[in-house]
DNA sequence: TTTTTGTAGATTGTTGACAATTCAAGGATG
DNA sequence: CATCCTTGAATTGTCAACAATCTACAAAAA
């Protein structure tokens, strides 16, 4: 008998309806499927997932503790739009977590962990000489949250994670030009560079001003789409 | 009208009987009523608020997502047991946000907001000499909230919140002797004279040692609980 | 004795129905 | 014409019943 039980029983062990739809909507609301501030129907879900409103509720109130989305009494869930201000403070926020996490890889990564950042900065750059920008975000995505990870501090991983979930909500179109790639490329050689000098503070900062750069992309963005209306 | 509703009024706006049943459950929790690893019987407590079922799981699905309890398919929900690593981890975590606030306060805060915080502080005192532990602890935990507020990241504020009340499932046991009083006051003091100097560094140092000490208490208290049982 | 098997009771998972509230459209009224 | 009701459909809040699963205990087999 083996320890580890079969990978299909195992997903079927985990919290059976609540949690497949949980996930569904998480999904679609993170691919961009529903907009922010878009209205989610409790029956209308349930009937396109073939469970009742039951599952669809309990899974809405997960969503509501995320911060995925928001709840308003007799009128139905929403897909979170989060104020600008709110923003700004979780990317600070998101910042100082990675300076922290910064700080700790220039005392304690080990080269086996060095060399698979590496290795995850090399597919960038190759992203980067394609132009693929999809598989740059994805692959920046990976190597943040890896980096995070190495930290070793399990729930820090894990409100990191979170924060970048919010996120998602507003930086769908933050890297909609192509310019910005090879110089967040750049950095991310920059962050490998100064996690070796194994200067802590050196570390720390380098990765704080680079995950700033979301912040001002998205300030830029809102001053974009704010100030035009008045032509 | 006025702008503000009455209190009980908003109260009733909430989401009803989900949010009542919750906050109700959050409270007992964290009151210490049920113990960590104890079962949550979803009809009892239905049964003892008066609600049915299904309010009880929504509210025990936020629980979760909030990690005050933790669900097993088919077995229920268990008041979470925070084993010592993660605790650590927390504990970890919450220092590097108090550093992180110390050094905000250094820079901007306000007359007001000394006074404010001075206050609290001596209220602190009045505890200390009056050997009251039960008034103490609820002022030092309104004291770092206060200060984490005054650092005005709102986000940063919540999550705050969220870790010290997972940290309450731990730290019930931990101020149980009263000689560490006098010196968690005078250490409060320290953090005030650190923000005052105008110094980011040294309040930031000061607010992340003093953050760790809960950390220390909690290993030490899991060492005396893990060691004598071989007796 | 130890282990296994098989029930009976308790508990959770899921559903469909009913009650309460909101929303939009149409009509009455000034 | 604008504003205020009224009314009915759509949607959410809540509940109670049924199905599936687990737990504990007793009987049977090794």
């Amino acid at each position: 008998m083996s320890l580890a039980p079969h990978p299909t029983i195992a997903l079927l062990q985990s919290n059976s309806l609540t949690m497949v739809v949980q996930q569904e909507i998480e999904r679609a609301i993170l691919a961009g499927e529903y907009a922010p501030g878009e209205k989610l129907n409790e029956a209308a879900l349930a009937l396109r997932m073939g469970v009742s409103r039951g599952p669809v509720r309990e899974a809405f109130r997960m969503l509501d503790e995320a911060g995925l989305v928001r709840s308003e009494k007799n009128r139905g869930v929403f897909v979170r739009d989060i104020p600008l201000d709110e923003a700004i403070e979780i990317y600070e926020l998101r910042a100082a977590m990675e300076e922290l996490v910064g700080k700790h890889l220039a005392r304690h990564i080990t080269p086996a962990q060095y060399a698979e950042a590496e290795a995850m900065v090399q597919a960038m750059d190759v992203a980067v000489r394609a132009k693929n920008e999809l598989a740059f975000h994805q692959l920046n995505l990976g190597f943040h949250d890896r980096l995070v990870e190495m930290s070793g501090n399990r729930k820090l991983a894990a409100i990191y994670r979170k924060l970048v979930k919010e996120l998602a909500l507003i930086r769908r179109r933050n890297l909609a030009d192509a310019g910005v790639l090879p110089l967040s490329a750049s950095e991310h050689r920059d962050i490998l560079e100064a996690i070796a000098s194994g200067d802590p503070e050196r570390a720390g900062r380098v990765m704080f001003e680079h995950a700033l750069d979301g912040k001002q992309r998205t300030i830029h963005q809102h001053e974009n789409e704010a100030g035009p209306p008045a032509a």
